[in-house]
DNA sequence: CGCCTTTGACCCGCGC
DNA sequence: GCGCGGGTCAAAGGCG
């Protein structure tokens, strides 16, 4: 994996060259996908070749249908009657906690480190093994009080080098001061582009990692697939905002910060040449 | 001792 | 109905 000397001096290193994210909210996965990619605001390029995100969209709003990946438990079903009849789960937990229409935002991150340190605390609960994977996925939730917010990790098989993070929840809550994430301090712009279809996260995982090595080549090659970028923006940011505290105080609330920094971005994808970061292109 | 990870069991929805 | 896959629980153990 690819990590300059800069990556080191800025602390960014063992998480990558480049942090891509994703999100996935109430859009039609086929709809709208988005990627950002990283480029300092300052003009002083060689921070941004410590990171590049990207964010997709996908949705599971129509016919009911909530949960982005994976299997929805039943609403409001507290599984607690279930589980007394069984020799463990005696306490009747919530567990089943029907899936709200919570957005899920899913940040790739190409790291050596599966659990990237995001400025919050938090706890595993759990870890199954992917299916067609040989990687696990572990399941995380935020240690604060009151605090519902998950997490999933999980190692892309397709490209080990890559670490997907999806975020379920809402902080309520600030990140604890002391616990300060390595996170470059310069500001980047972003970008969006697009993923074609993120019908099923098997699709956008390859996806994911087509536009990835593709955005690496030749980033004037992405386009905007439809009209609704600028309304999945402005959901999507929405949403962001009401999701986590930005203090750009961590990777992900910064990728969150600048993708909110872009909802006025046109369109049309005439444009996007020119806030592509010239580090991408290699300048 | 408190916090965290590990891990097997359990529950649920879905497809066949 | 059954099996599978995904998600969660919670006991046990590790670690600082």
């Amino acid at each position: 994996m690819e990590c300059n000397s800069l990556e080191r001096s800025l602390g960014l290193y063992p998480y990558s060259t480049e942090a891509f994210s994703t999100i996935e909210t109430n859009q039609k996965p086929s709809e709208v996908g988005g990627v950002i990619v990283g480029s300092d605001i300052d003009g002083s390029s060689e921070t941004l070749a410590t990171l590049n995100s990207s964010i997709t969209f996908s949705s599971s709003t129509e016919a009911g249908a909530v949960e982005v990946s994976g299997k929805r438990k039943k609403d409001g079903d507290v599984k607690g009657e279930g589980r007394e009849s069984s020799k463990k789960r005696i306490k009747g937990k919530k567990k089943g906690e029907k899936k709200q229409n919570e957005p899920r935002f899913v940040f790739i991150t190409k790291s050596e480190i599966d659990h990237l340190d995001d400025g919050y605390r938090w706890r595993k609960y759990g870890q199954k093994a992917v299916k067609n994977s040989p990687y696990p996925r572990s399941y995380y939730r935020c240690t604060t009080q009151k605090c519902i917010v998950k997490k999933r990790v999980e190692r892309s098989f397709q490209d080990p080098t890559t670490v997907l993070t999806s975020y379920e929840g809402q902080h309520n809550h600030h990140v604890p001061s002391s616990l300060k994430p390595n996170v470059p301090a310069k500001v980047f712009t972003t970008t969006p582009t697009l993923f074609s279809d993120t019908t099923n996260r098997s699709n956008f995982t390859q996806d994911l990692h087509h536009h990835m090595h593709n955005n690496n080549h030749n980033l004037n090659s992405l386009m905007f697939h439809n009209n609704n970028m600028q309304q999945s923006i402005n959901t999507t940011a929405s949403a962001f905002e009401g999701s986590i505290y930005s203090h750009n105080n961590n990777i992900n609330n910064y990728l969150l910060q600048q993708f909110n920094n872009h909802q006025n971005i046109p369109q049309e994808y005439g444009l996007l040449q020119d806030v592509v970061p010239s580090i991408v292109h290699g300048s």
